[in-house]
DNA sequence: CTGAAAGCGCTTACAG
DNA sequence: CTGAAAGCGCTTACAG
């Protein structure tokens, strides 16, 4: 590898006036500025990371984290259905940190060169994370009893939580106003005409299912509607969780007009459940999905739903993690994007139903 | 931070033989390592990685690329809807690679940090590439004309392609048997009785397209069928570029009974079209995809599919990516990894077709 | 405007 | 078995 060194003797100064040529820190002639850009062309160097990271002792990289299962790796998380929404926030959050001169880092290799320790005890954690150098961590928690999530938001590496709120020293987070997207979705449905509508809020042991059931309780409780129990079907977040909850309501023969489902991938389920049994959409039943996935609109029909803005939450999450690593001590408070509804095919009014 | 120098002064020895203590290089004796790693706990004591690779000169850190668009950064690629099966690909990578104990890193911020120099020029790419210490890169080359890529085969960095054969110095490749898959899927379809198949083999600017093509020609020539060639539709790779072709073929009321789709996102997008048409999967017509990602069993009906080993392919390309790393000067040949019929719904014989 | 020197926190021959 | 010293390739006060 071609060194400063080689460039300073090539140029005829020292390696001091080398850095400063490449940082700009301080003012050096113009005419040998020239000399140096030229010797550096010449020799095609570049200036190697490592050293410029062990002088600053910074590294200019952020970590990403999922919280899903106690001690499962990142893409292993990333790959199942219902977190395909997040891929779409990866692609931004991946262009923002370029912006903003950062690599994304997934950890994958053990934490510990000796082997004495046990990396997912939440203290070593932490300490693993800082001996890393990992200059902050852009963190989705899911499984939130895990209690590496606690030390996160407790330690002194700056962490935005993405789609749960938690608060710390050096801790924020940015979401969707899930309640708020769920009560329009509802709204938008009872405008149709629609009374009676099941909700399938997905995990209501996570606070991002409980939020939307809430929206849903309030918007019809607002509108003086009086809710059925029966027609609220929790399930898991996955596409056959949601299959399998729409399958037992239709099983049951209830009587109702519209779903609203806490996420897309959801309902592409329910409408597959639907479909199997010959359900015409939305002529038979409207479905109202969450998140605005890129499938949504290739469902058959295409999927009304409410939109999250993935571009302000990436963008969001990464320029507030970059002024916690940059800037003022000062902790941005938590962040709530709203919601956009986006009006597809498998919603219709009730008037035009053909029995 | 702690370090090595606060942990040797604890245990009353010098920094060297924490380090010592660390790497198991040579012996200590057993009295003092206790009292090491006595100190080392008791200070929370985590060695720091930056120093470790400046004293190394070494990152373990290795670098996933994705050439598909000029400029494009990584996970933008990723997201799209025909890349779906790559995300199985990287989980799995990202286990193989923690058993290795190496990082991934998705380089997103530029890389360098003076601007005279352009990023995406060949030359000055593998630079930054290796003034990033990257020791390995795992790449995955859908355009090809990326002058990057000859540039990567032929550069110093141990590199494996996924998908497309390249060859060098210190690069392979592995891949699925394409051509032995689609010969099997065509096979398949012959023996269930069909003679008019439709292909769609993907982008056949591509060598991945063009050998799923090729096994279909063989498939039906060694069968002593003869190819319509009506019946071959090449398109992009995306679920929109399928469903689209698929319309204009069902526009043109060809005589066919069964499909053989180049990748699932495809044959889910041509389920599509056929769904709008009316026609039924598959009694009137059958259709074969290829990959088995996660989603095809979840479609209606489930595809029948041609499942890539991802397993092997990432443990397989990890491993070949290590051993350059580490290992010995030879170059590993590039691997071909065959392909497994998966028969789920979406085939079944003509003799059951109903008029 | 520029050079000599010290420093970042580790590791590793070299002695003993 | 263990310590003193040099080194990894940069950066940054400190002088001049």
């Amino acid at each position: 590898m071609v060194t400063s060194e080689q460039v300073a003797r090539l140029a005829g100064v020292s390696r001091a006036t080398v850095s400063r040529v490449l940082n700009g820190s301080s003012s050096v002639r113009e005419e040998t500025k020239k000399r140096i850009f030229a010797a550096m062309t010449a020799l095609g160097y570049q200036p190697g990371s490592i050293a410029i990271d062990a002088s600053n002792q910074r590294s200019r990289t952020i970590a990403l984290m999922l919280f899903q299962h106690e001690h499962g790796l990142n893409f292993s998380h990333i790959t199942q259905t219902h977190n395909y929404f997040f891929l779409d926030i990866l692609k931004e959050i991946e262009a923002a940190l370029s912006e903003a001169h950062y690599d994304l880092l997934i950890p994958s290799r053990p934490y510990h060169t000796f082997d004495t320790v046990d990396d997912n005890q939440p203290g070593t954690y932490i300490q693993a994370l800082q001996a890393r150098h990992i200059e902050g961590v852009l963190a989705v928690a899911i499984n939130l009893t895990d209690p590496r999530i606690q030390a996160l938001a407790h330690s002194e590496i700056p962490t935005v939580f993405l789609d749960n709120i938690f608060k710390g020293e050096h801790a924020t987070s940015i979401k969707s106003d899930f309640v708020g997207g769920a009560k329009q979705a509802i709204k938008y449905l009872l405008q149709l005409g629609h009374r009676r509508i099941a909700c399938f809020p997905g995990d209501p042991i996570t606070p991002t299912g409980t939020e939307r059931l809430l929206g849903y309780q309030q918007a019809l409780a607002q509108a003086g509607y009086t809710l059925d129990p029966v027609l609220v079907r929790p399930s898991g977040w996955d596409f056959e969780d949601a299959y399998e909850a729409a399958m037992t309501l239709l099983r049951e023969r209830r009587d109702f007009t519209a779903i609203f489902a806490a996420s897309d991938m959801m309902a592409i389920g329910i409408l597959q459940a639907l479909h199997e049994y010959h359900i015409r959409v939305p002529e038979e039943i409207s479905i109202i999905g969450f998140d605005d996935i890129d499938l949504s609109k290739h469902s058959a029909p295409p999927l009304t739903t409410m939109r999250q803005d993935t571009q302000v939450i990436s963008q969001g999450a990464v320029s507030t993690l970059v002024q916690m690593i940059e800037g003022e001590k000062v902790v941005p408070a938590p962040m709530i994007v709203s919601t956009r509804l986006i009006v597809r095919s498998s919603t219709a009014s009730v008037s035009t139903i053909v029995e």
